[in-house]
This record gives structure tokens, sequence and C-alpha cells, in this order.
DNA sequence: ATTTACTTGCAGTTATAACAGATAGAATCC
DNA sequence: GGATTCTATCTGTTATAACTGCAAGTAAAT
């Protein structure tokens, strides 16, 4: 199904990517929920595709980490249970203490004004009394830059899967239960300590970061 | 393609199953070279199966990292460049430290056991005149019980990664320059630093290893 | 000789249809 | 009534064949 008039979702190449982009927004939106299952014929009615482009979708899904498959049995949404939290904090410990230790003493000029530009607006947002929608987008960009600027793709493509599995986290479940206090200079400090140039430094503190970022019942989960 | 007694490699569940298995041996014998095209045609023919399992397979090993596709141009076995040594080898020392952070102190008594005797058997091997062609088996198993005692599946999956690429690496390029001079409690001490319980001394210890276990003219590559 | 246009073949993409395994419900037998 | 078996249907799996875009090679025209 290339590109028609009549169908102005499918702007994209090919129609694999077409199904691709549907599922993968119900899923986020919350419209399939984790754990359930994703019938190819049943995905295939629902992008109004066939079965084979349905088939590249859900494998290029399941390659980001958003729907898990068995053989012999099909696809379904990742569930989400407290060893999936424990889980990808331990991998986003891990690469983002990596990157600290990568960065520290290395940032060039552009790059540490975009991180403090970043981590300053996040901050601020975050001190503010009310939710502003967008402090988790930039929130994204301040951790995202930070691994990119190591030059590491597979430390990014491992921080994105970390990502992806926020969003489905909230997606789907209870929202605006953040009432844990941090201190005012909560991202400002990593800045900071990336400057100074000490990586065992920078490492601590990222990794007390990644730990405070917990939602307290998640917390006791982590162990 | 199902099981047949004609076919005793057959013997995997699905036409897919065969052809990710063909596809994946043939890379890392080396008969496929990285870089090389895999066009899907191609792969039916060699793998004596249709299109559709072929790319099945495709998507398989591209999730495992051992093969790299472009939309509407096709699939190529994993380039090997030096931004790639440098990029694994971040994605081990991030993975491999963060679990020794995480097991310092909290081995029990078979895990202590298990990683002590491979230990063992590594500088052993390692300090021999001849080369055992083992040494290298025994040494993943080794990493990766270390990573498994984490109970992170992500961590797991990560360093399954680095272990394939090194595979690759090892099939295509010069066999045996090493002659790298190590300690001889190369692995044990590392044991002996998770038992001690001190995480950051564990950290300091593994992050040495790591670095230590690049080939010199990819250490540089590494910065 | 160079450039341009056409042809040809290859590779990715996808629809259709048929095959196979699993599951649930009904029917049958003890 | 309970257990077993049989069947209907759903779903994963795959072969075939056709469509599309791209690139290289060739022939013709300037």
């Amino acid at each position: 199904m290339p590109a028609t008039a009549d169908n102005p979702d499918a702007m994209f190449q090919t129609a694999a990517d077409h199904a691709y982009h549907v599922i993968r927004e119900k899923i986020l939106s919350g419209e399939f929920k984790p754990g359930q299952k994703l019938s190819r014929r049943g995905m295939a009615a629902e992008t109004k595709v066939s079965v084979i482009p349905v088939i590249e979708a859900l494998h290029r899904l399941e390659n980001d980490g958003l729907v898990e498959s068995q053989p012999r049995w099909g696809s379904r949404v990742l569930r989400l249970d407290d060893r999936q939290v424990r889980d990808f904090t331990c991998l986003r410990e891990a690469v983002e203490c990596q990157a600290v230790r990568m960065l520290a003493g290395r940032l060039d000029a552009v790059q540490e004004n975009t991180l403090r530009t970043l981590a300053a607006e996040i901050d601020q947002k975050y001190m503010s009394a009310r939710e502003d929608p967008k402090l988790w987008e930039v929130h994204y960009q301040f951790h995202l830059n930070l691994v990119v600027y190591t030059g590491c793709d597979s430390l990014v493509a491992a921080l994105k899967r970390c990502h992806l599995f926020n969003l489905v986290q909230k997606a789907t479940q209870r929202a605006g239960s953040k009432t844990k206090r941090l201190p005012p200079d909560w991202h400002l400090r990593i800045v900071d300590a990336l400057v100074a140039g000490d990586p065992r430094r920078a490492h601590d503190i990222m990794e007390g970061h990644v730990r405070d970022s917990l939602d307290p019942q998640d917390q006791k989960a982590a162990r």
C-alpha cells in the first residue's frame, strides 16, 4: 500500500512502515495494553495491510523492545512487571554511569552549554508547582544528549530502549504520583560534576540520580 | 520446510529457524565476510527456503547484531571498523562494571565457587605456553556467568551482543596476535574483589580488566 | 567521443492462498 | 455426570507470483 491521496496516514514509504507506526502509536497511547496478544491477521485488519508487512512491523517493534514474541505462539505487547522495572533501571544505570565516566572533563564548550541549558530548564520546571507536560520530554533530551556525546551508538540504543519502556509505563499506569522532593540542582549538579572532570565523582552523582528518579513503589522492587 | 529425513539440518522447527542457523553459521565461520551484501533471493537459494523465512531470519540476525539493514537497500553482514570496536568496548565496560558493582559482597557460595573455578582455569590456560582453543570459550563463560548472576536480562543481552561481535572479529581477522603479558591472577582478582565486597574497588578492577583485554591495535582505536 | 534514452535484470516489497499446529467447544461414549 | 474424542476455527508459517524501484549496460543521436 503505497502512499495514496485517500490515505494520508500512509505517507510512509512502505506498507510495513505504515503498520509499524500504527501499531507503535496504539501501544504508546495505551490502546494496546501490556501483555495483550497481537495476532498477525488482527493487526493486518487493523492497519489495512497484508500479513507480511505486519510481520515486518512486529519484528521491528520487537527489536525496539515494545513487543515480545515466542515462536509458534505469536507476539504480545511488552509486559510490565517489577522484574522489568528493575531490569531497565540496571541497564539505565549501567549506560548513564558509563557515559558520565567517559565524558568527565571531556565536554566541549557547546556540549556543556547545551547540557547546562537543558538541566536548568528541567530543574526549574520541576520546582514549579504545576505539572509541565514538556518536562519529561526535556528530561529525556538531557539524558539522551549526554549519552549521544559519548559517540557510542550501542549506549544510545540501550538508553532509547529504556526510554521506550518508560513511555509504555507512563501510558498505562497511574499518572501523577510523583510527590517526591528532589534537590533544586537535581540536574545541574551532573553538569557541574562533568565539567569538574573527576570520573568517579561524576559516576557517583549519576548513580544516585538514576536511583532517585525511581518512583517509591518501584524503588522497593529494585531492591 | 519442516524437518525431513533427507535434510538433517532442518531439525529446527520452522524454515525461518533453518535459514537463521545456516546464515548465522556462515557469518561466524567467515564464509560471509563483514560488509557483504546478503540478498534475500540469494539467501533463499542458499538455504533452500522461500523468501519469507529468509526475511524472518535476517531480522533475527539483525536483532542479534550480526546483520545491519537499510530500507529499500537490503542487508549486509555487520561491518567491522574501529568505531565499532570502540563502541562494543564501551558497552562491555558499561555492562560488566555495572555487574560487579551490583554483585560486590552479594555472591552466594555456589556462585563464588563457580566463578573461582572458571577464573582459575582461565588464568592457568592463559599462562600455559600453547594455545588452548577452549580458552576463549571458558573466558566467555566466566564473564557471562558474572552478568547472569545479576539477574538482569538486559545486561545479559547486551553482553551477548558484545560476544557475537567478538566472534565475528575472530572469524575474519588475524588469528593469534596475542602476545600481551597479563598478570597471572588476571581473573581471580576479580572474584576476590567481588567477595571483598567494595563495589568501587570491584568496579575499578573490572574497568582495568576490560581495557586490558583489548588487542593493542584496538586499544589505540578505543582512545 | 560523449551524452542521453531505453532496455534489462536484480532486489526489495507485498498480496493471495494454502498448509499446519493449537485451542476451545460440542458431541459421544463409558 | 464425567471424561474422551472429534471438529471447527483461529493463528502462525510459508510458497508462489507479481509489482516497484533502482542501477547497470547498451544503443543511438548529437
